[in-house]
Order: C-alpha cells, then sequence, then structure tokens
DNA sequence: TAGATTGTTAATCGATTAACAATC
DNA sequence: TAGATTGTTAATCGATTAACAATC
C-alpha cells in the first residue's frame, strides 16, 4: 500500500541512489537498494511495483531513470517552503539548519507570539503571529512546522489551517485536531528517548550481564 | 507485542494519565484512554495485558496504580543521563531544551570536534570530543544523541559505543551499525518533511480541488 | 440483581516475504 | 543459449479489532 511506512522506504532508496549516482554508478540492482535502505530486495521491488516503476529483468534498474521517477512520484520536482511557528530552541535550529536546502525545501519565515522574538530583518525573518496569515496568503504556503509549547499547538495549528496550510509538522505531544484534509505528521522528543531508556532497560535484563 | 509501537502507546497512555492526575481524576476507563492516545478500547486493554495490568471489571482503573505500573514497566523510577554529540543547531537546541526535566531525563553534556564549540563552564557543559571516553565512563552514562553531520555519525557512534553508551537518537540519515544489544532510535527531519509533501500533494490530486 | 466494563480469544486486516514464471 | 534478475502472485507473519464470557 501507498501509506506511511511505504513512502518513508521510498525516500531512502532516493537518498541511497543520490549517493550512488555521485559515485558515477548507473545501474542497481534490488539488492543493492534493499542493503542500503535496511530492507530485502522483495520488499524494493513490491514498492516500485506499486508505484509503477519498471526496470530491466536481468539489468536491473537505471539510477538516473530511477531518480527522476522517485522525485516525480514524491513531488520533488519543485522546490517547498515551510514556516515555522515557535520561535524557541527547536523553531531557531530549524531556521537556521542548512541541511534542507540540498531537498528542496526552504524554511522561509518564522512567527512567534513573544515580541521580543520579532526580527524581521534575519536570514530567516521572524514575525508576529498575527501577520501569519496574510504572509501565508500572500506567498502560498502550504506546508508549516509547530514548535510551540505544547499548550499553545492546538490553537497555533487552527491558525496555521485558517490560512491555508494543508501539510505540518508538529513537535508537540498534543494531538492535533483539525480537517481530515490536513497532512499531520508528530515527533515526539521525549518520547523518542523515553523509548530508548525502555529498550535498554529491557535489554538489560534479558541479554548478558 | 512489545514492539516499539506499542511501547510508544504505553508512554502515551501514561502522558494521558499524568494530565488526568493533575485534573485529580481517581479512575479511569480504556474507552477515555484510547481517545485521549487516539487508538480503540480493545487495544488499550490489549496492550495493558500484554505488560500485565489489570483494572477491575465494571470499575476501569485507578489512575494512581496505572501511571506507577507503567513508569515501572518504562524504566522511568529514576532518571536518566543523555550526552549530545555534535553541538551544531539541533545539538544545542536539544542541550537548552526544558521540557526534558519532567520526564526525568536530563542532558548532561555535550561533546564535538569543534575547538570554537568548547565551553565546559556552560549550564551544560561542551568538551572536545576526544573527552567523550573518560566522562561517559566516569558517570556511567548509558545514553546518547547523535547531531553531527551525516559523514561523521558512523564515527561518533562508534567512539559512543565504546565508552559503554548502550542507546542512541540519530539525527542523521545514516544507517548506523553496531553491535546488536545497542538500541538505535532514528529522527530524520528532512524525511519527514519530505513524507508530508508527498502526502499533501497525493491529497491535492484525488481529493477536491 | 442488573448493568457495565474488563480480559482474552478468535477473526480480520494489512504488510512483508518467499517463490517462481517471465524475460532480458 | 544459459544465467540472472525482475515483476507478481500466493503464503506467511504479525498486529489490530471485534466479540463476548467473566465478573465487579
Amino acid at each position: 500500500m501507498r501509506n506511511r511506512s511505504c513512502v518513508m522506504r521510498l525516500l531512502r532508496y532516493k537518498n541511497a541512489l543520490l549517493k550512488l549516482k555521485a559515485l558515477n554508478f548507473v545501474r542497481v540492482f534490488s539488492d543493492n537498494l534493499a542493503d542500503a535502505a535496511g530492507v530485502t530486495s522483495a520488499q524494493v521491488r513490491k514498492d516500485f511495483s506499486i508505484f509503477g516503476i519498471t526496470g530491466n529483468r536481468r539489468g536491473g534498474y537505471q539510477v538516473g531513470d530511477l531518480i527522476e521517477n522517485l522525485s516525480h512520484i514524491l513531488g520533488k520536482d519543485k522546490d517547498y517552503e515551510f514556516i515555522v511557528v515557535g520561535v524557541g530552541n527547536i523553531g531557531k535550529a530549524l531556521m537556521r539548519y542548512d541541511g534542507f536546502e540540498k531537498s528542496g525545501i526552504k524554511i522561509s519565515a518564522g512567527f512567534d507570539i513573544d515580541p521580543t522574538k520579532y526580527d524581521p530583518g534575519a536570514a530567516v525573518a521572524v514575525y508576529d503571529l498575527s501577520k501569519l496569515n496574510e504572509y501565508v496568503v500572500k506567498n502560498k504556503i502550504r506546508f508549516g512546522i509547530i514548535a510551540v509549547p505544547e499548550f499553545a499547538a492546538q490553537q497555533a495549528f487552527e491558525v496555521m489551517i485558517n490560512s491555508g496550510i494543508k501539510g505540518v509538522l508538529n513537535f508537540t505531544p498534543a494531538r492535533l485536531k483539525g480537517p481530515e484534509d490536513c497532512i499531520i505528521n508528530n515527533i515526539n522528543l521525549e518520547t523518542e528517548l523515553e523509548s530508548i531508556i525502555y529498550f535498554v532497560n529491557v535489554a538489560d535484563k534479558t541479554g548478558g550481564k
């Protein structure tokens, strides 16, 4: 199915392919991609088959064609702008992070309710939250990142949705409620760390030592 | 099964319960927890059953007991220290983030190879990467976060593992290779954003407008 | 007791994997 | 051609859900 895990795998294949291309590889087999992405070769071929990607029996896949196919499927043939709401530690880090560019992703502005955060002249400008609607409408922004404190998350989300944003990455533990057609991805840092603690503790008890 | 998704759900139940407790709730039903965590009530009861958590038929669960049970299972009856390797945008944000404390998680130091980053006097001290082993051994640190550039990830990981670290949260796209008994959680920010773009584009085509 | 909720089993659902015919 | 790899179907695996007897 074209579910989240499958799409995440396609993104991994694409990243692996870009590295192969940089090494001047021309052809690649499902086995190679499987190794690179940490899955089975059947999984790779199945994923491709779901999206109608074909190769050559016996000859594998052309690296260049495959990258083009995946980029098209993943909607990465043009650049995309994100805004950040909440210019605290995490928000600021994302605004300054330069690793998104190579994926065609640009963080174009930040918004906060705290006036001491305003900085319209910065490399990535920071505006008052009240300016969000105007900015998003004017620049046709469709994507955003929520990096506010949990209690402010739902409200921030609603401002974003009402302005026309269709997809958000939510760094708060809040379970956002909104229209069906809006895409929400959640990252919960506390939970990630806590789950590591759990599995290490389990390994301690069951494993040796 | 006691897999990652299941543990992540337990963590969500616990967070919901802590909020209920703050509101002076004494009892809770599987239905309530299901709503709070966005799952079915059968899932909640099944999860509890896997970990041997029982309630009262007809009477639901005692909020206090449940929190205690979950905290014990999740290994959160004591505090845990993490170190951060790579004091760039993300690393710094994590070191300054104050939301971990309430979960009993402390970021106790940062490490970097760039001498301009050293700051042994900071609230969270930053040391040379060469000091990592000594620090980790001395303070019996078992958990770490990798926030270096991708090319340095495997090396950073090996330094950590060799010092006795057992669980890491990896912010790079690198697929880390190490001992079986080491726990690795990956967060890939680019991929999270790219998957949002994909699903919004799909909704555009299939949905209205 | 009557009614409601748990705890658990069995059914369902979906995703992954194995296997192999097609074919380059 | 002979050999190797794809593309796809069927089998397997595991997780989620439905259902209901147990029971508070």
